[in-house]
DNA sequence: CTGAAAGCGCTAACAG
DNA sequence: CTGTTAGCGCTTTCAG
């Protein structure tokens, strides 16, 4: 049905080699014969068959895209700055949603490495056991980590500064006279989620009278930030400011905040984490903690793709500065 | 590196064709040499390189998702739910983001046929010329529309009832007395959004006193949404209601409704389409019409893959139906 | 039931 | 500069 190189070969008169070296631009071709084959491959519409490329040169281009879930704008906004960064460098994505289940996650590795895609942009490992976190580390694919790596280990990273930013949010909040906080984050134990508590605490304990803010945990996604904080009104009433940790979250814990009666910000502020484009159209407008995701995205691929063509497999780490965006769901605690 | 075929052959002892049996648990091969032959291949950490089983056999194990854009909510939504399907029937999904830009669109569907996908769920074929949906056609795998296929076409298609939902936004509104209306919709011609259109003016049309709706056209996204309708507040000041061609749209829509001073559903009531979950947690709740997003995901790579496997290439087609979903956005017109 | 041989479509030495 | 040869890792006839 489709040609093959083959056929244009023999269409233009030249052994197949000739006719892949004309086709790929490659040096050592008469001018004359160059055009010839290609003109040949453009009336048969012929297009090379990457899968067959890629077993012969044993790179592909396919880039594996193994996250927790799309449906996260956060993911979606990241999804999409890695697939035009991809594209323009020539590869297709294949995209796995991981829930951050272990087992998916790994599941998923492997198929990846049964496509033989050329390298993988991932969440985090820290939930993988040694035994896998090898498995992948011997897979000698680049890796890309979208959270702090563990130490010593082979693969390459991007990030925010997590710490930063929930410091940010707790000093924020803690400046606005607010000492009875919340943080709500997810029950699963990821470096990006812990790092932003650990700074949102460091923050709070730095005021005086700062008590130690009540921590919840749930899914990091809408409906989880639904239910924890209805857990809050009920088991915490004297909170008087939450920290999300991720603005899914933060807009669950707004709409159940709304169905009970309870007003943002007149009676809790409320501060997320993301800055996904949502954020600024609830109502009232979210504020949280700005990180730049669409480069997050953009310099995980590029940092594959530069793995894959140079030979240079040193792990590279880059880390975006947060910063906070003021908007209205936060003020002045009242006595 | 990584084990082979031909090292669990020689490991076991047998041939690399035996190997491939025992393996993909073919018939005809004895129990004891199956067994060793697994045993092996476990203890080498086997797996089986797709990318040369795809080669030889003809048929790959990935399916392309070429996409408007993934950040739109009710994508990310419909991914999701493909991605889960694909993944239980043993598939990977490529994405692919095109903007509905015509070029984008059929150079992202050759670098798909390049990968050799085995079939491609797409959005539309609408604004493709002729000559390009020729091309399409005649790849000869297996295409599924996210919208109503143009007549004789060999494509499949999976999409909800658009005209009825636009027709009950109409009625809706018009039955809340509502005849100074506007419709915000996209630039692109897409039959999705055509039908839609259609049957809002086929309402409309019922009612006494209705008028020619206001149309207005711009990007199918929260930034449309938002020009859009300061767009209406300056040229229409006398409309009353809107219909947004979908949720994002109206989520821009309600944003700058609200930055001038326009409260909904007060002194406009707006209407949506899709039924994202952000419709529900946005503040007013936003009235829209829903439609079965997952099932339509997971109904297109069902299709696919039941094309792929099986040799019934008769193009099948689903339509999902819609409701009305009222929540606090719109209100009766006030005199 | 198992092995030998051919070949999927392409690239990459190596000769000429 | 061009053709010949070999082979990527796998499946699939075809013999034995």
């Amino acid at each position: 049905m489709t040609a093959t190189l083959r056929d244009v070969a023999r269409e233009a008169q030249v052994d197949v080699s000739t006719a892949s070296r004309a086709l790929n631009g490659r040096a050592g071709v008469k001018k004359e014969l160059r055009e010839r084959v290609r003109a040949v491959a453009r009336r048969l519409n012929y297009r090379p068959n990457l899968v067959a490329r890629g077993l012969v040169t044993g790179r592909s281009s396919v880039i594996g895209l193994l996250i927790s879930d799309i449906r996260n704008p956060f993911m979606a906004e990241l999804a999409r700055a890695a697939e035009d960064a991809a594209c323009r460098a020539g590869y297709d994505i294949i995209l796995c949603n991981s829930d951050l289940n272990p087992a998916k996650q790994m599941r998923y590795f492997l198929s990846l490495l049964d496509q033989r895609v050329g390298g993988v942009v991932m969440n985090s490992v820290a939930a993988l056991g040694r035994e896998d976190r090898e498995r992948i580390a011997q897979s000698r694919i680049p890796v890309v980590l979208l959270s702090r790596p563990p130490r010593d280990c082979s693969f390459s990273s991007v990030r925010c500064n997590n710490e930063r930013g929930g410091y940010l949010a707790g000093a924020y909040l803690a400046g606005l006279g607010h000492t009875k906080v919340a943080h709500l984050t997810s029950a699963v134990q990821h470096p990006n989620l812990r790092e932003r508590w650990q700074g949102f605490s460091r923050a709070m304990q730095q005021v005086r009278k700062g008590r130690r803010p009540v921590l919840l945990r749930g899914a990091h996604n809408f409906r989880g930030g639904f239910e924890m904080a209805q857990r809050l009104l009920e088991k915490h009433p004297k909170v008087t400011a939450i920290f999300a940790a991720n603005d899914s979250i933060a807009f669950g814990a707004a709409s159940a905040l709304h169905a009970a009666g309870v007003r943002i910000p007149e009676d809790i502020s409320l501060i997320g984490f993301d800055n996904v484009e949502m954020a600024s159209i609830v109502q009232p407008p979210l504020t949280t903690i700005s990180l730049p995701i669409s480069e997050i995205g953009k310099a995980a691929v590029d940092i594959i793709v530069r793995q894959i063509s140079g030979k240079d497999q040193v792990p590279e780490h880059r880390t975006f500065d947060v910063r906070l965006v003021e908007r209205e769901s936060c003020r002045q605690r009242q006595r």
